[in-house]
DNA sequence: GGACACTATCAACAATTCATTGATAATAAC
DNA sequence: GTTATTATCAATGAATTGTTGATAGTGTCC
C-alpha cells in the first residue's frame, strides 16, 4: 500500500464529507477510496471514520490523524515542487572545475554571459590541472583537457585543442629552426609537467627521451609561464593554441615541426549522468557547446 | 512505488553512507534500496545522489530533500506511534448516550468503576430517551432498550430487561387486581411516550386499544414518574423492573398480570463496528458486559 | 409509504508492480 | 594484476493493484 495515497485519500474524504466526492476529486473510482482507507485504518489499528451510506463522522483517532495528516502532505507537497522548481528555473550553485591556463583566458566572458541567462545561478569556479574527481569532489560539472577514456561519467566535447610547438622568432633565427623531430636534439624544451601525450606520435618519442630530463630548459606546471618564456625567448614549448594562439597571431611567436603536430586533444565538459541532471548542469552544458566555435575563435 | 518507503530508503543510504549498509539497515537487499532510490529521483525528476561503486554524495536537490524528507518520516513516526498508544492504553473521551431512567438509576457507579479501571478515558455521558444516531450525532457508544433491528450498527446485548405491570397495593385494593388483560378495562393506565412494543403480544393489544388515547390516566417520556405514581396510587405502570424493581420488593408495588408478562426486551450497547474498535471503546463495552450479573441486580 | 437514486463496500479478476535471484560493470585495496 | 566490494541491471515468479459488476444500507421524492 502507498501510505501516502492512502493518506491522501483519506484526508480528501473528510474534506470532501465523502466518498464519491473524494474519488471524483482524486480522479480515481469510490472503491478504490475505499480501500484505501480501509487499508489505513488496518494499518493503524484505529477505525478512522464512522460511516454510513450517507453520513461520514471522524472518529477519536480519526480527528487527530486527521490534522497531522494534512501536515504531513503538505509537507511532501512543498517539498516536492520545491525540487520542482529548483529543476524547471536553473538555479541553485553550479560548482565547476577548470583547467588553469585555459579558464584565466576563457572562462570569465563565458561565465559571466551565462550568469546573465540564469541569474539564478552562482557559480563557484575552481582551477586545478590536476585530475579531479567529478563526485568525490562534488562538482557539477569539470572541464577537463585530454583525452579521455571511457568511465561511468559522461564526457561531452566542447571544443578541439591543437597542442603545437613554437618558439620566438629570435630564439630560432639563434638556434635554428627544427625541420624534424630529431632536430630537436640540443634545443631548449619549456616542459609541461602535466602534460598528457599519446605514446604512438613521433613528436612524443622525442619528448620521452629528451624531455623527460630537461637539463637544459625549464619544468613548469603552468603553461602561461611556459608560453611567456617562450615568447621571451627562452626555449620551444609545447602548449594547445588557447595559450599561444594570440602570440602567434601577433608574430611574437612562430609554429614549428606543424607537419609532426600532435593529433588534437579536445576540451571536455565531465559531469556525472545524462539523466537526471540538474537543470542549471544541463544548462550550462548547453551554453559551453558550441560557445567557442568550430574552429575555436583562438585558433 | 510506495513513497514513504522510498524515502525511507534514500534517507538511510544518505545516513550511513552507502547502500549496502542502509539495506542491512533496512533489512533488504541493496537492489531494493538502489531501486527506490532510482525511482524517486525519477518520480522527482532529480538526480538525489552522485554515486559511484565506492562512494555517495549529495546533490544540491539531494541536499534539500534529504532534510524535509527526514522530518517527514518523523511526523509520520510520531503519528502512527500516537495512533498505537492510543489504541493499546485506553484513553480519550468516550461519548455514550444512554436512556435517562436506566442511566439515573445504573449508570453511576458503573462508569465510577470504570473511569478508576482505566484512568486515561474520559467521560461524556448524555441521557436522552429518543432514538439517538450512533455515527451522526459522534456516539462511541449508544445505550438502547427495546428490540434491535438490524442494521449496519452493531448492538450487544448487555441485560434483560423485563417491563411488569404493577401498581400500589392501595390502588388494587380500591380497584380491584386484574386477572387477565381484558380485566384491564376501565383501569387508569399510566403510560410512557416512547415505548416500543411488539404488536404480538396480547398485553400490547389491549395497550393499542385503550391505552393510546389514555383520557383517564396519565402520559410521560419518563419512566420515573409514573413508577413514582403508581406508587402513590395513580394508577398501573407498565415499566421495566430496573427502575420498579426496588418499590416492588418493598412492597410499595405489586406486579400484575405476570403471566402475560411481555416478552423480555434488552438492553443493547451499540456502536459503530466491531473490527478496528478504539480501545476505550471495547474497553468500556466489555466492562459493562456482564456488571449487571444475569440475572441483573435489580431484578 | 413505496419506488427510486445514491452511497459505501464487497468479491473476483486481469494487469501491473513488486521483491528476489543471479549476473555485470566499475572501483578500491592488497 | 588480482581480489573484494559496490551499485546496478535483467529476468523471474509472487504479490498487489485498480477495475468491474454486484449488494446492502439510506435518504428523497412523488
Amino acid at each position: 500500500m502507498d501510505r501516502i495515497n492512502a493518506m491522501r485519500a483519506f484526508v480528501t474524504v473528510v474534506s470532501e464529507g465523502a466518498f464519491t466526492r473524494a474519488a471524483d476529486r482524486l480522479e480515481t473510482s469510490p472503491q478504490l477510496v475505499s480501500k484505501y482507507v480501509s487499508q489505513l485504518e488496518q494499518h493503524l489499528g484505529v477505525r478512522l471514520l464512522n460511516r454510513t451510506t450517507r453520513k461520514i463522522h471522524l472518529t477519536e483517532a480519526g480527528t487527530s490523524y486527521h490534522q497531522r495528516a494534512q501536515q504531513v502532505l503538505n509537507d511532501i507537497d512543498e517539498m516536492e515542487s520545491q525540487i520542482g522548481d529548483l529543476q524547471t528555473r536553473a538555479q541553485g550553485l553550479l560548482r565547476i572545475s577548470a583547467p588553469v591556463s585555459f579558464a584565466i583566458r576563457h572562462m570569465a566572458p563565458l561565465l559571466s554571459e551565462f550568469q546573465k541567462a540564469h541569474p539564478g545561478v552562482g557559480i563557484d569556479l575552481q582551477l586545478n590541472d590536476r585530475k579531479v574527481d567529478v563526485v568525490e569532489e562534488g562538482f557539477d560539472v569539470v572541464l577537463r583537457i585530454g583525452h579521455l577514456k571511457s568511465s561511468s561519467l559522461i564526457a561531452k566535447r566542447i571544443a578541439p585543442v591543437r597542442i603545437v610547438m613554437c618558439a620566438s622568432p629570435a630564439y630560432l633565427k639563434q638556434n635554428g629552426t627544427p625541420q624534424h623531430p630529431e632536430d630537436l636534439q640540443g634545443h631548449r624544451y619549456l616542459r609541461y609537467s602535466y602534460i598528457e601525450l599519446d605514446s604512438s606520435q613521433s613528436l612524443h618519442r622525442w619528448l620521452q627521451n629528451n624531455g623527460q630530463n630537461n637539463s637544459s630548459g625549464m619544468t613548469s606546471n603552468n603553461g602561461d609561464v611556459l608560453v611567456e618564456s617562450a615568447i621571451s625567448g627562452a626555449g620551444i614549448a609545447l602548449q594547445p593554441t588557447f595559450i599561444s594562439g594570440p602570440a602567434i597571431k601577433e608574430g611574437k611567436l612562430q609554429v614549428i615541426l606543424q607537419e609532426y603536430e600532435l593529433e588534437p586533444m579536445g576540451l571536455y565538459a565531465v559531469y556525472a549522468h545524462r539523466q537526471l541532471l540538474a537543470s542549471k548542469v544541463r544548462s550550462f552544458i548547453d551554453f559551453i557547446d558550441g560557445y567557442f566555435g568550430d574552429p575555436p575563435y583562438w585558433d
